[in-house]
Order: C-alpha cells, then structure tokens, then sequence
DNA sequence: CCCCAGGCGTCCA
DNA sequence: TGGACGCATGGG
C-alpha cells in the first residue's frame, strides 16, 4: 500500500467513525488567532474560559487588547495557564498584526511568505502559525501536532523522534491540496487523541485505525 | 496524590 | 541541531 493510499485510507476511517468535527471552534479569524496562542499545551476546556474573560471584559479587539497592561492581560487569560508567557505573545502577536495591515494583507499573501513571517512572531511556531494559516485564513496546510505524531509514530509510519516539517511533507506530498480535507484531517486526529490516545496508552482496542494494511498492530 | 493538555523559547553540549 | 527544562491552570 502506498503511503498516499494510507493516509487516505487513515483519513477515510476516522471521518467515518466520528464525521465531520466543525473546526475551527470559534467564530471569527480573530478569535481563531488568539485561541491557536491559548491552546498551546493546553485544554482547549482552559482556553475557552481565557477567552470568555476576555469578551466579558469587552476586549476582545486587537486594539482592546493592546490597551490592556501585559499583567492585566495576564490575569484575563489566568485559566489557560503559562499565563505571563502567552500575555506576551498575544501581545507580540498583535504588534505584528497591527504593523502588517491585519486580515486584509495577510488575505493578500502568498502562503510560504505569510508562513515565514508568521514564524517570525516571537510565540508563534510552526503548530500555531498552520492553525492560524488554515482555520483562519483558509489555506490548504496541514496542521501537525502531537497527537498526529503519537499516532503515526505508534503505527510506525514515522519515526518517534520525526520533526514538524517532515510530518507535514508526509501529508503535503502524498494527498491533494484539499482545504475541507486538511481541516477535517487535523480535527480528527484531535478527536481520536482526546478520546482514546493518552501519552502512556497504546491507542485503546475498537479504535477506528486500530490495524492499518501493511502496518503491524499497536501493542 | 498522580498525569496530562490542540507548544514554544532558551540553554547547553 | 537536538535534547532537557521552564512555563501554569484545571480536569480526570
């Protein structure tokens, strides 16, 4: 089986068993923004009290935003935990936000230079910058992170120590740059994470991806 | 009490 | 260039 057949056949699993999963959960780019800087290494449950805070507050803006102190932002964001850190982010974020021309030129961007200049942002790697480029843009990338890791590397598609890039050339090279695809694809390994693929777990019996062709079973 | 979450920057070999 | 470590709250 080819690594392109099998990550379709990945793909045509999981969105059978669990369907499509509605991503991104927020409603607006912006807030699609601020949630991938929340989010990281952390209960996306802690990232929406963040973020109900913030719009309690009424600053749910870039300009609200940047009014506010990096310490009262801080204590608005409390619950999404590395509080100082990621007041500073979104702070850094903004900055580049406002001194880029905002949604309208990133709108206008090619993806690659919009990528780089993305990664530029002190806060915002490789994860955060596809979420934002895919959930809030609309651009047709994939978006690896650990789950999708852990499941590949326990199938033994790739190796436990790959980087980001190779995973996601994994994905670029061998399926059609289809934008619904890629955003249902990294929902989905999401879902199956949360559900059944703790650190220390093997993936749990019944799962929809449990054997694969061509693939020894996971342990 | 324990482990872990939709990462990232820094430091050090 | 890559592996350890700090960052922090809240849920299971």
């Amino acid at each position: 089986m080819s690594t392109a057949d099998l990550l379709a056949e990945i793909f045509q699993r999981l969105f059978s068993a669990y369907g499509p999963q509605g991503w991104w959960p927020g409603e607006t780019p912006f807030e699609v923004c601020i949630g991938a800087i929340l989010t990281q290494n952390t209960a996306w449950a802690n990232v929406e009290k963040a973020i109900k805070n913030l719009k309690s507050a009424g600053v749910f803006d870039p300009d609200s935003l940047l009014g506010l102190g990096q310490s009262e932002l801080a204590a608005l964001i409390r619950p999404a935990g590395y509080f100082n850190q990621k007041a500073r982010k979104i702070r850094d974020f903004l900055v580049w936000f406002r001194e880029n021309g905002g949604f309208e030129a990133m709108r206008k961007a090619e993806t690659d230079d919009l990528r780089e200049s993305l990664l530029s942002v002190r806060g915002i790697g490789p994860e955060t910058a596809d979420s934002i480029l895919l959930y809030a843009l609309g651009r047709p990338i994939f978006v690896v992170d650990a789950y999708t890791a852990r499941v590949l590397a326990r199938h033994e598609i790739i190796s436990s120590d790959a980087d980001y890039d190779s995973i996601q050339s994994l994905f670029h090279d061998n399926l059609p740059r289809d934008l619904q695809m890629f955003n249902e694809f990294h929902a989905l390994f999401v879902r199956l994470g949360k559900e059944r693929c703790r650190k220390r777990e093997p993936l749990c019996e019944n799962c929809p991806i449990e054997t694969l062709p061509g693939y020894p079973p996971v342990p």
